[in-house]
DNA sequence: CTTTCACCTTGACATTGTCTAAAATACTAA
DNA sequence: TTAGTATTTTAGACAATGTCAAGGTGAAAG
């Protein structure tokens, strides 16, 4: 992956230390984080940022398009490096979410509901991942 | 729609005056109101009730299966008097959400997700509606 | 009448997220 | 370099969502 800074710069954003280390964590990481989350590891690398530049910053990470938004879980946004388009699978015991790849589901009929104007969708589901 | 009261019976609720408005109020509505929205016209026919008792009475209805609990908007869960399986479009002009008819989706696929088991799932799309 | 029990209300509390004012920092131009 | 301007950051205030505990109310049973 490039570097923080070239990512930044990429999008007009200047990068401050504050916003590195929001972007080095939150666009390496794996899982589905909050913004309180970000906020967390953030302070490791930057003790002094601010629970409000965290907000930011990820907001404008998800303006600018490298970082996508979801509202799938309750009480908080979650954040998701992958911006490509996929699926979510939320593990109910654990709470864990997992993207399931765009191609591995086809929805079909959406040509039927002639009162709206699609613009994007996914599928959730709910579930239990199985142990290996 | 049977009355109320009925309904709190046959789920061994009792039936008190602030349940009764929160039913009366969740259960006959047409849109996905947030707590504080069933709070707010539960206070009109029963204007003593708590805001806890809201949560409370929402909370019961949903664990008796009474009623739907969807995270799909942010910054509140949204309730739902329809409880058959469904999907749902959101209109992002309005905030408006949309109920979609199980059986104008097919969600094709879902086999092939062998590390998976799904309890349930639904179809979640973004636009919006078109003017009549 | 008193006890008991379920219920309700109030208010405290934690969390998420936004906003503002002021301080700090970084660019720009002479 | 220095002054001036623009951008960022911070701390804290604020509002909204949701949960919880403590105490109050009221009805039924003994």
């Amino acid at each position: 992956m490039k570097d923080a800074i070239s990512i930044l710069r990429q999008c007009d954003i200047q990068p401050t230390p504050q916003r590195i280390a929001v972007v080095e964590y939150v666009l390496k990481c794996k899982t589905h984080p909050s913004a309180d989350d970000v906020f967390t590891h953030a302070r490791k690398n930057c003790p002094t940022v601010s629970r409000a530049t965290v907000y930011n910053t990820l907001n404008l990470l998800v303006e600018k398009g490298l970082l996508g938004m979801q509202t799938i879980r309750e009480g908080a946004v979650i954040f998701d490096a992958n911006v490509e388009k996929h699926h979510h699978f939320i593990d109910d015991d654990t709470g864990d979410i997992y993207d399931i790849p765009w191609d591995q589901l086809e929805v079909k009929g959406k040509g039927k509901l002639k009162d709206f104007e699609i613009f994007e969708f996914q599928v959730i589901m709910h579930g239990r991942r199985k142990k290996k």
